[in-house]
RNA sequence: GGUCCUAUCGUCUAACGGUCAGGACGCCAGGUUUUCAUCCUGGAAAUCGGAGUUCGAUUCUCCGUAGGAUCACCA
């Protein structure tokens, strides 16, 4: 029974490159509010002017549209950086009524030099809050100290700015990382000195790497760019990212943003950290694209690298464009794609495979040379077959194939047009090929068993 | 180390105090027209430990243990 209308907000730091784990905390921020029918809100917590750019800025709010993720201040988001006018009236009010000082000491930054920050008064109490996802939480802020809250009147820090900001954005939940519960009671005791109500808090599980500490660069990709790049769509990332720490109480585990929305309870957030598992990520990724059209996985697989194809030789378009969906078959993601054509995988496709006879040999044939006749005979076959499709393909050498037995002729057949011990059927490998090729290939394997 | 948080298959997770502890990913086996892949079927796989409350604890309480987060003039 909410009567306030729910705001939450997403408040990246443009410091480094999209974490994944900003993404996500960012999509239950997005879920919870949506859901709730209230209003999300975007802030660039930029305060930091030595390690904030306009370039991860710009790579964050991209990324979060890129995933769907729209927020209720779209034209006008808020910086930190331009408020500093407002953080100095807070500032000066608290100075006023006693609830912060001038502090003349030694500069941390700069040693030696002498700085006057801006320190909060400790009342040094004990303060209990509610954690939507965790219960009460207690602390004793008496070991925190009087905390600085600026640099000076002008250059305000943090856990004021977040304070004053969620207060003058009117946020009432703010659902943000595990690792910010030691954040809130500092956070609280500010919004006490400036008389914000307290916003409804819930701390969300972290994304864990498989060794269970946090994500973070050292255990390899978390930046979501990284991921957009491996080809990853922004459908499997919002699904995977939100059954990280979440369940719907169901056993559906495939969502459109739209179902997540409605889906979405805060109750069934997990407490304990969620280990990223890449393998179902994947896996969700494949669910998705296996929705795509020939002609959009076509359009995915360009998307962000053109040259991906060129990996697989220009010459042969027709060629390529049967492979596709044999390759489609057997990857989850670009990434996959484009390693399986750059290691040279399908190039039997577009150039004369080489192999060693022996390896035309059924391994329930004597010799090899009692593959040849049914070489011939599938030669024979094909020479006059319809080439327009797989089906038929198989439907000209199928019955020879019952006949002299299945093995024994699509064995060495599939040898004779990929020189591999596996690949696809040889009625798709010979649809691939088309006829010339495939009639070229066979005389050629029976031209290398020799007589 | 102080403070805080957490604890169900390898992983993500489900289970009004009463279930054969369920599902998914992965793995293994078999099958689906010859190999790989796909697909189908099946299988192995978990309640951290110890007390207590209770007729009955995965579930509630306490104590351990383990793991994590955090201890800035970063956010």
């Amino acid at each position: 029974m909410d009567h306030k209308p729910v705001v939450t907000r997403v408040p990246p730091s443009p410091t480094g490159h999209f974490h994944i784990g900003t993404a996500r905390t960012g999509l239950f921020n997005y879920l919870f509010a949506r859901h709730h029918g209230g209003k999300v809100v975007l802030r660039s917590e930029d305060t930091d002017k030595a390690r904030s750019t306009k370039e991860f800025e710009k790579e964050i709010i991209d990324g979060l549209h890129w995933l769907g993720i729209s927020f209720d201040n779209e034209d006008s988001i808020v910086r930190q950086s331009e408020r500093a006018s407002l953080y100095r009236s807070y500032l000066e009010q608290m100075i006023a009524d006693g609830n912060a000082y001038l502090s003349e000491e030694e500069s941390k930054n700069t040693p030696g030099q002498m700085v006057t920050v801006v320190r909060l008064k400790n009342p040094n109490k004990v303060i209990t809050f509610n954690d939507i996802i965790r219960g009460d939480i207690t602390f004793d802020t008496t070991e925190l100290g009087d905390i600085v809250i600026a640099r000076n009147l002008d250059d305000a820090l943090y856990h004021l700015t977040v304070v004053v900001d969620d207060f003058e954005m009117g946020v009432t939940h703010v659902l943000r990382g595990e690792d910010h519960i030691s954040n809130t009671p500092r956070q609280i005791l500010i919004q006490e000195a400036i008389g914000a109500p307290r916003p409804i808090y819930g701390h969300l599980p972290l994304i864990l790497a498989s060794d269970r500490s946090k994500m973070s660069k050292r255990h390899g990709a978390v930046s979501l760019h990284e991921y957009q790049k491996a080809g990853y769509t922004k459908e499997a990332i919002i699904n995977y990212l939100a059954l990280l720490g979440w369940n719907p109480g169901t056993d559906q585990e495939l969502f459109t943003l739209d179902e997540l929305v409605s889906a979405f309870d805060i109750h069934h957030v997990h407490k304990g950290g969620a280990v990223f598992d890449i393998k179902k990520f994947s896996w969700f990724n494949r669910e998705y694209l296996n929705k795509l059209t020939e002609d959009e996985f076509i359009a995915y697989i360009t998307e962000t690298f053109p040259e991906q194809l060129s990996s697989l030789p220009q010459y042969s378009e027709e060629r390529r464009g049967r492979l596709i969906p044999v390759i489609r078959e057997r990857i989850n993601t670009r990434g996959e794609f484009h390693a399986l054509t750059e290691a040279g995988e399908y190039d039997y496709i577009f150039d004369t495979p080489s192999y060693e006879k022996e390896t035309l040999q059924w391994k329930n044939d004597p010799e090899l040379t009692a593959t040849l006749p049914r070489l011939q005979k599938a030669h024979e076959l094909l020479s006059t077959a319809d080439f327009s499709s797989q089906e038929s393909l198989k439907n000209a050498l199928w019955g020879y194939a019952e006949e002299v037995g299945r093995g024994e002729l699509l064995w060495p057949l599939r040898v004779a047009l990929s020189g591999k011990k596996q690949s696809p059927d040889p009625f798709t490998l010979a649809y691939i090929l088309g006829q010339e090729e495939t009639l070229l290939r066979i005389t050629t394997a029976y031209g290398k068993i020799g007589v």
